[in-house]
DNA sequence: ACGCGTTACTGACGCGCGTTACTTTCGTGG
DNA sequence: CCACGAAAGTAACGCGCGTCAGTAACGCGT
């Protein structure tokens, strides 16, 4: 491979200066070049087929133009997230419109310095996604004033975050299941309550039951965590205390469990049980029943997160806490209460 | 935010020249340093709390340490995806293994420049999934002798491809089917054939067929694409052509709407009609029924992929096509045929 | 003829680091 | 006592670019 031509070559082929070459491919303002010395120089740069080498711009700039996506969650979390992917695609388009990149790192709970991404200046910025509490990296960073964003949140921590409003979401799926007359109705979390998504919804559900008046009965929750197959656990859990006839599932894929649960306890859904989840993946729509569900914005969730790092790296001020709001999707899973609790057949 | 400390920062602390400390600090082989003035050194980074610029160091060494993936997938591709963040992890982990990152480019088919990252230095080489036959800038790059490698097949590119091995995987599939005594066995397709890994696993299906010395029926053949959605309306055009009592669906995903469609239609899975797809998404051992599947290894994909362009950086030679081993995984969508086809209810 | 402002450019430094070639000091065998 | 080599460390250059201060040429009014 023949090297990579310079702006030395690119002056040269011009009959001009390198910094002529550089003001006039950065068409740099309050800089006057006669269009002809223009034309040249970018004839000179097209024939020689110039890209200007980003690593020495950013040496010369002092910034490297590229988030950092930190992923701090254990690979079950990342192959069970149904709307990463998304999230990504929000993120790498809110970079773009800025011109920066966007850097990958996916590293477990207890794996350690990610914060190498920012502070070897490799990074402008960072979004980290689940953090946990114990993460002493992410405090220190922050402490140190460097620019980064919470994708989800971490109380107690002085710095910006971006989620879904989790407990409203949650509190207008239960409503749903109220209106249709449902009163006993269960709960399984997403995930454990370490998660904050997790307490966060688990709350939303509480407020939901209190707010009609009905008793907080720990019989009904029961814990999940991340995949379809801690839904069918915790569903044991339930039906072997109690019979619920509805139920509030806080992620799609573990309601997918739990649903495989019901089926095979003999209730069928929504005709014994009425299912209602969280997060809206593509799939939910096409289950049998079809899901209804609160939808996540998960393009919308990295597109704010991606805009509010690129605020903060430009120093201006950010929102300490940014909540995207969810929307209710009725489909088949729930339907109105019909009289007493059925027995299972 | 404080001024970054340098290396001559550290140098200075510890009374040494800039040398000795990028000596120390980079361990560099057949330099004797003295053990006193190595701790010397090694204390005062410590306690300036000193991190290389990693951008200076990039200049200077020529390399960026850093791989892009390109996604050349349409937004709806991406977000039906189950398992792009699984190869995403496999991928980042053979960067971080050999001490890179993963730069990410979402791009749909259209859109075009993204050769600027490599152009431009900001990567050492690129992994482009998922290109379409006409993607120009591809073919330069390659032509160019830059480090690709394509996640996925591109024939007619003279390029190291990683992909799974779509034709054997589709052809256990089927012959699994065979094997439990189905004749009339359809086919949906995942994608448009344009899509070489929906034509592969097509050319499976018919090889199986061939074998077995049954007819290559057009009717028992349809079209999906990506999504849930389109499974059902490719079930919907062969059942209005024909009965089959077996079915293969070359994504997990677009069978979840295919067996939505046989539901609607009356037919029962297992009973009437049997259903192996491609894949297998974590979801799908908790579908109703539970769905027997081929395994795509996602994450030894993304492993594979990243292996790959790093040998091609490291400029040794790159096997011109690997191919990834499938598995059967039988759960319980597939059941012995049982003498002549069911009509529906 | 001279001063002054404008236009059109350029020289040279700095970003932070890796690296090569060189210098200085010291121990040691002859 | 001297030559020589190893040990320990350093000065200086280059990576490719952005950018500021500066300069040469020229027009113009007086």
């Amino acid at each position: 491979m023949l090297k990579r031509p310079t702006s030395a070559d690119v002056a040269a082929a011009a009959g001009v200066s390198r910094t002529t070459v550089s003001f006039v491919l950065n068409e740099r303002e309050g800089v006057k070049i006669p269009d002809e010395t223009r034309q040249r120089v970018l004839a000179a740069a097209a024939k020689l087929d110039y890209h200007p080498n980003s690593v020495a711009r950013q040496l010369a700039g002092g910034a490297s133009r590229a988030l950092g996506l930190v992923l701090r969650q254990t690979p079950e979390q990342v192959a069970n997230d149904g709307v990463l992917a998304e999230t990504l695609r929000g993120l790498a388009d809110a970079a773009r419109a800025a011109n920066h990149r966007v850097l990958v790192e996916t590293l477990a709970p207890g794996e350690g310095l990610y914060s190498n991404l920012l502070r070897s200046g490799r990074t402008d910025g960072l979004i980290v996604s689940g953090p946990r509490y114990d993460d002493v990296e992410l405090v220190q960073l922050v402490r140190d004033g460097f620019p980064v964003v919470i994708q989800g949140s971490q109380p107690g921590l002085d710095c910006p975050s971006v989620d879904v409003d989790n407990e409203a979401g949650a509190r207008m799926a239960v409503e749903h299941l109220l209106a249709l007359g449902h009163r006993r109705i269960a709960c399984i979390t997403n995930a454990p309550l370490a998660y904050t998504a997790a307490s966060e919804r688990l709350t939303g559900y509480r407020e939901a039951l209190a707010a009609a008046g009905l008793p907080d009965d720990p019989d009904l929750i029961a814990e999940g965590a991340f995949d379809a197959s801690s839904g069918h656990r915790a569903m044991a859990e339930i039906l072997a205390r109690t019979t619920p006839d509805a139920l509030f599932v806080a992620s799609d894929v573990v309601a997918i469990g739990a649903m495989a649960g019901l089926r095979e306890a003999g209730f069928s859904v929504p005709g014994d049980v009425s299912v209602v989840s969280f997060d809206a993946i593509p799939l939910a729509a096409y289950l049998d029943p079809p899901l209804t569900t609160i939808r996540l914005p998960a393009y919308d969730l990295g597109l704010a997160a991606g805009r509010a790092i690129l605020e903060r790296i430009a120093g201006r001020p950010v929102a300490a806490r940014t909540l995207l709001p969810t929307e209710l999707i009725v489909r088949a899973s729930t339907v109105p209460h019909h009289g007493a609790v059925r027995r299972p057949v």
